[in-house]
DNA sequence: TTGAAAGCGCTAACAT
DNA sequence: ATGTTAGCGCTTTCAA
């Protein structure tokens, strides 16, 4: 026996040869639906069980016409809200009869185009998308290519947490309120009576950002206020990036009453970094953040947030992208709403 | 254009038409490893372009030998351990040109069966297992039968985080020294002066358990003392599990100084119960945890645990099973080690 | 209800 | 260096 190249899949063939029929009779069973007289049924269904046979779904990928996967592209897996939306796709995927096929970006905007160029050669029923999208031009122009493009194989792009190509752009698109959420809790510290609130984001080309600090700015706006353009602070989103900033944002010596973490993961560095230095949340200082991932409420105090429908969002993405047919529309927004928490507490006067 | 069914993908053959060659030099210039002409590679390469070509991964996988994709199983993408490893497992997949199938099993044993089956579809070049098995023989014996199996395919089985099957059974294996953590970090405990620990485990059939539960008992042993069968829990590895075992302990009354929860996640949900009750961590009650997932970190008080290897983990399982040729070795046990932070503090006499 | 046969898009001999 | 051709394992007309 040469070592380790045993070719011995069974096939279709074998199949029929030890049941007696032929192979477009395995097919037919294999199928589940097409007519088989029960008797002929059972006999393949022996003889499969007896070689241990398993359909090749290349082979079948290859003659039918759809694959059965659904293809997934996010940052890292590893990050709690792309994690939560992960389950929600591959639990839909796994209730619509798809496997998922799983690639990673690590925020690289390049990588995310060549990932889903990979994606095209997996024929897959859907490409979705996770995660803000890149403000940038030939970005969206290769975008809007790859949705022409799968959309003209039968497949189809989804983006999920980004908002849309454009007008005729075929993709499917499901968004979350994220300027709203962004827009309510400001409010909610606003109401408080901060005056001075600190935005901890990414100030760059990410949509996620941008809506989130426009509502931000709406916010104070409705209030007659202006953001102070001192305390708004660039970053990534993580917990390094919270503390790496806290730290700067201290060193400033700006006055403020509150912080904006522009995700969880940042307030959980804020909160850190604010804890070194001796200062209370939320006696001193208030903070909320964004996402509402499991990890907020372990922190102390519990962080005050922004829920996102994480799972609903990946579900829904599924969904959408699978029933084209029966789907009124393919343009959905979830929405947002505040998940109160320990971190914030009304400015005092006299305090 | 009837809607939706527009089949338009370009085919090797289209490009080797306007090309001006045959298929056979446009699949060597797709392969790269054959030599062709530079001046014809370049005619094809335009010719791929102006089409828009993309290669039919399952005409090429039905074709050639093998898929250039790697099936991963766990329990669920949103527990951090798991998110760790898969997030090793992913880029060494993505560094060895692989692409990751992904699937969710949600603890459930069957589930897990049916998946690998599933897998076996795909043709994988390996399928990697992750999490503690369930020590049951008709489970062990399934999985060994698709161990032969999907070696004599050509794939390769992978058990991440859990025991061989066997001394003959052809499988990948990565473990993680999970007794060893156990004892060392319960001997922590122990030569703290803590005489009394509540296990908070899962009690039941899965090595995962097992294994921590035998490094907790041999430690005692170590110390010529017996743990107290009044005081191992069973329960989920959960947050929920966390503190509902928690508060049943505190009901019950029987006396201890010290928790060992079986997982940081169980380590949160203790932390947040004995906070409800108002005692105090490590001042009242000493905690440790298992598994060192970013969360313990930001637990108040920072939770000691045990560190294990997640992201080596799953880049080991995919790199040994990958390249079985030059691998010496095909089982190989990672090391763990204490992370110390503050959750533990010594016994005082006459506190 | 079943069978025969023509591909699906590609790779890999085997020729040239 | 390039072309011809025979499959890979399956689905799917078209006949019977």
């Amino acid at each position: 026996m040469t070592r380790g190249s045993g070719q011995d899949r069974a096939t279709i063939r074998d199949v029929a040869a030890l049941a007696g029929v032929s192979v477009a009779t395995v097919s037919r069973v294999l199928g589940g639906e097409y007519p088989v007289a029960t008797a002929t049924r059972t006999k393949v269904q022996r003889a499969m069980r007896e070689l241990d046979f398993v359909v090749n779904a290349h082979a079948r990928a290859l003659a039918g016409t759809n694959t059965k996967t659904v293809a997934f592209i996010l940052d890292d897996v590893t990050g709690p809200f792309h994690a939560l939306v992960a389950r929600g796709v591959e639990d839909q995927a796994t209730i619509e009869g798809r496997l998922c096929l799983l690639c990673t970006t690590h925020g690289d905007p390049q990588r995310e185009l060549d990932v889903v160029e990979l994606m095209r050669e997996q024929h897959a029923d859907a490409v979705i998308v996770l995660g803000g999208a890149y403000e940038d031009t030939e970005h969206l122009e290769r975008m809007t290519h790859f949705a022409h493009a799968l959309d003209r194989s039968g497949s189809r792009l989804v983006l999920c947490g980004r908002p849309p190509l454009g007008p005729d752009i075929p993709a499917t698109v499901v968004e979350y309120d994220n300027e709203g959420g962004a827009y309510a809790i400001t409010s909610h510290l606003l109401s408080a009576g901060h005056r001075h609130i600190v935005f901890l984001g990414r100030v760059d080309k990410l949509t996620t950002t941008s809506q989130r600090l426009r509502g931000f700015t709406a916010a104070h706006h409705a209030y007659g206020l202006q953001p102070d353009p001192s305390l708004v602070f660039d970053g990534a989103f993580s917990r390094a990036s919270g503390i790496d900033r806290t730290i700067k944002l201290l060193a400033q010596g700006n006055p403020f009453t509150a912080i904006f973490a522009a995700t969880d993961m940042v307030g959980a560095g804020v909160i850190a970094a604010l804890r070194d230095a001796n200062i209370r949340v939320p006696e001193d200082i208030s903070l909320v953040g964004y996402d509402n991932i499991p990890l907020a409420e372990d922190l102390t105090p519990g962080l005050t947030t922004v829920h996102v429908p994480h799972e609903e969002l990946g579900r829904t993405a599924v969904r959408l992208a699978l029933h084209r047919d029966r789907e009124t529309s393919q343009h959905v927004v979830l929405g947002t709403h505040i998940q109160v928490r320990k971190s914030v507490q009304p400015i005092r006067t006299g305090k």
